[in-house]
DNA sequence: CTGTATCCGCTAAGATACTG
DNA sequence: CAGTATCTTAGCGGATACAG
């Protein structure tokens, strides 16, 4: 596999940036990955989002595929969200981000400081 | 490894997006992955970003230190930018975001035009 | 409970000009 | 060549109110 460049027209690292770029969407995918998750579990898990962007994000990841999003007819209303088959593919990626940061965190904490206390 | 989920302080996965998070920074560290890059040879690979941004994602990167950089005490001055060994341990995840972009972009693509006609 | 709709501040980001 | 400095702007994302 050639090492190439990415540039920017179709760039494999734009097209996924495309998908779960953003603050929110790794999240998202990482939590919805432990099963199917309610809205409102979204929101407690996550005070930080609001619910219009919890709403657009998971919009979004279901237009691309990622997320399944199923409806029950009951009162009150219930939404799952579930990952797909095409977001399931992502798991090792999400995976090694998450355990990039768990590892090496420390790391990146040290060399801020070193910066700050030189500057 | 117990499943937990990221909610936002002390979050490996926060942590990871405030250091490769934004636009570019996945496309430089993807670039520089190669060898020392200059600062020019990185605005001739990637048309889309401004001198700004190339100059701010840089720092930060310096900063977080992933990425080195060596002044050369010439004229005209010359500057590199390579992978530090904490750079390097991001290799696999970033060669995960550009493989799962390679391989399932058209995934996408289909379901996001089959959305298209529904709606 | 699961969303829409609207308003609005803030800051990420572009354009341009200038410097060592 | 490798940046700074300044100004401007688009849109991300928050707050709030309302709806099915």
């Amino acid at each position: 596999m050639p090492t190439r460049t990415c540039a920017e027209s179709s760039c494999p690292i734009s097209d996924v940036l495309s998908v779960i770029g953003g603050r929110w969407k790794v999240h998202l995918l990482w939590y919805v990955l432990e099963g199917p998750v309610r809205f409102n579990q979204f929101r407690r898990k996550m005070p930080g989002i609001s619910q219009k962007m919890l709403t657009q994000q998971l919009r979004e990841l279901v237009r691309d595929g990622l997320v399944a999003r199923k409806q029950f007819p009951e009162i009150p209303p219930r939404v799952e969200y579930s990952m797909t088959p095409l977001g399931r593919t992502l798991e090792p990626t999400l995976r090694s981000i998450h355990d990039w940061g768990n590892k090496h965190w420390s790391e990146v904490e040290e060399a801020r400081s070193a910066m700050m206390s030189k500057a």
